[in-house]
DNA sequence: GCAAGAATGTTATCTTATATCAAACTATAC
DNA sequence: GTATAGTTTGATATAAGATAACATTCTTGC
């Protein structure tokens, strides 16, 4: 496995999107699974949701989309399903953006490592070791002990640069 | 100059804070006149509390603070003299947190890297060139380009660490 | 002094997220 | 199968974070 990986987002258009919602919604039920964990229909509801494009989905737009299939929902119903899914790995939260999206590496954990375009709005996960490691090792100097980490990097994909 | 620069934060706790005030203040009005930008009583009074100390203060915090002195002061008061200060350089914005903190290094363009404590809540703000780098490398295999990035670590600080 | 632009005041509203308590559902034990 | 404890969801209210829009005041250059 490469030191710097895309784990996942930038993907061309044409790429079958049925089978990135397929393959998350089987790891996602292996997660739980091993986790001795319920994904329940709610949560399984939002999980597609959430899973229905590449780009971040704020919480009240995900409300406003389970709105269509449920009776007045309220907030709580998906913040605590959002809940649920970070605390599983399944989900992550853009602090930047106050927005959430599907985590394209559930099994492992790890915080993820965000490029963001401004245009488009499409997210690529990363994970570069190496990353991970420097900052290890800058916490190690001034003696911090490192919990968590967020790193989102905004700017402009590809497609979003061509004139 | 080091590659691996601790700007500011984890002072030892009998620092002459007066000393990092007295400098912030100096370098705000260098900066502001530089700028050709002015660096009003109201937008000094809110730099000043966001310097009282070297953890981040929420803008509603600040508001409060605003109101000891100030008549009955809105929300927009506090947030527009945020917004002066931020895109002057002179202070950053800690997605993590919703939260603002003074920029120890103005005259310099940077985002800043920062290392929360999530116990004491101190701040420390580090520019690790090659860190940065090592984002530009990545972005560039994606063919994305880097406008901004935010990069919080929260964990314990030295002190929050002892038994 | 006067006009133009910048900064601040004021009111209302929007967005994001949580607290709290009640009802429904699920799994296990008997 | 029923009791029951634990989990999940429903429902109401409110907290926390941020902005829109317009009025007033202050500053600066003329
Ligand atoms: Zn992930
Ligand atoms: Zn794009
Ligand atoms: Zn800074
Ligand atoms: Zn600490």
């Amino acid at each position: 496995m490469p030191d710097n990986m895309v784990i996942q987002g930038f993907e061309s258009a044409e790429h079958d999107h049925g089978d990135c919602v397929a393959d998350a919604l089987r790891e996602a039920e292996r997660v739980c699974t091993e986790r001795g964990e319920r994904f329940t229909p709610l949560r399984r509801t939002v999980f597609e949701l959430l899973w229905s494009s590449h780009k971040p989905v704020k919480a009240y737009d995900l409300l406003a989309q389970l709105a269509l299939t449920h009776d007045r929902p309220a907030p709580p119903t998906v913040y605590r399903a959002l809940d649920f899914l970070q605390e599983a790995g399944l989900v992550h939260k853009l602090e930047s953006l106050n927005a959430y999206i599907g985590c394209g590496e559930p099994g492992r954990r790890h915080q993820g490592q965000f490029m963001i375009c401004e245009e488009c709005g499409v997210v690529a996960e990363l994970d570069d070791e190496t990353l991970t490691s420097r900052i290890d090792t800058n916490a190690r100097k001034i003696g911090f002990k490192v919990n968590d980490e967020t790193i989102e990097i905004s700017g402009l994909c590809r497609q979003c640069q061509q004139p």
